[in-house]
DNA sequence: AATTTCAGTCTCAAAATAAGACTGGACTTG
DNA sequence: CAAGTCCAGTCTTATTTTGAGACTGAAATT
């Protein structure tokens, strides 16, 4: 009766959902976005459970998504940063804010937004594309299944 | 000790995680984008207990992510179809799958991709850009928060 | 009419979660 | 450098969620 693995599934998806689709680990990816990298400030900005946090972190450093850096500021203690991988999550990330922003906000509620440093300005929409950038619904598109790997 | 909540969180990201954030929901909403519309059917694909299924269906329901549809083959029973909400979520599966074909698959090992339907291309790949359509990099980017609603 | 399929509900054991007490090393500060 | 505090976890325990499957009743099939 343990809790089904996608981690061998085919789907992308599923195997993806292995690794950050939990309760709390996309929430600890967007603080790292965010720039908090110690035990302490994740613990206290989630809110969440120390022993979830610990086994949360482990499982991300383990995934490859954080790892445990030494320093930063001079003290002794460690820091969990994104490494590329994990840094590769932001359009994820981006995109469950697109999302929650258009349809989980009653109407006169103020929301936060996303938006290019430089300027303030908000950036542009997320969405699926063609190769010559033309806008993709669901069912223009499809799973195209293990393409075998011709040259190997 | 229920598990926590983040539906009144007022990060759009914890919202939408609140929602869809689960083991199970994103890969029903994968499965519906598939064209799966039946419990039997969703149920036999992701392989999860009945008792699970049907109550992630009825919370996707309420939640306005998915529909109870009357018919569509003029059987008697219901099928389960994505609303406009639902549909919305494609692009946030979409990261998932471009997330997972990118780091989660061993070297020679084949693969899906996601291309358009009408010429068998991949998609562009999804970036996070800027209202000039600029690439930005996670750390050109801020949240502004909650700008206050001045009309309102 | 009998059988099978569908779409759930119900039950139960095992596992995950939340909350917080506890531990030991780091850091501060007097 | 000794006492107290902070940090980063681990451990314990009560409660909830999950997974697996038996069970139910309506719908479809034969």
């Amino acid at each position: 009766m343990r809790r089904v693995s996608f981690g061998s599934a085919d789907c992308p998806v599923a195997r993806a959902l292995d690794v950050i689709g939990d309760w709390w680990s996309l929430l600890i990816v967007r603080d790292a976005f965010d720039g908090v990298r110690r035990f302490g400030a994740f613990q206290k900005n989630l809110g969440v459970a120390k022993g979830m946090l610990a086994t949360r972190l482990q499982a991300l450093v383990e995934a490859g998504v954080l790892e445990l850096a030494p320093a930063s500021d001079g003290s002794a203690y460690s820091e969990y940063v994104l490494t590329a991988k994990g840094r590769d999550l932001f359009v994820v990330v981006a995109a469950l804010r697109q999302w929650g922003e258009d349809h989980l906000f009653a109407a006169g509620e103020p929301r936060s937004a996303l938006v290019d440093a430089r300027d303030g300005a908000p950036v542009a929409r997320l969405e699926v594309r063609a190769a010559d950038a033309r806008p993709l619904a669901f069912d223009e598109t499809r799973v195209e299944k293990a393409r075998p790997a011709k040259g190997a």
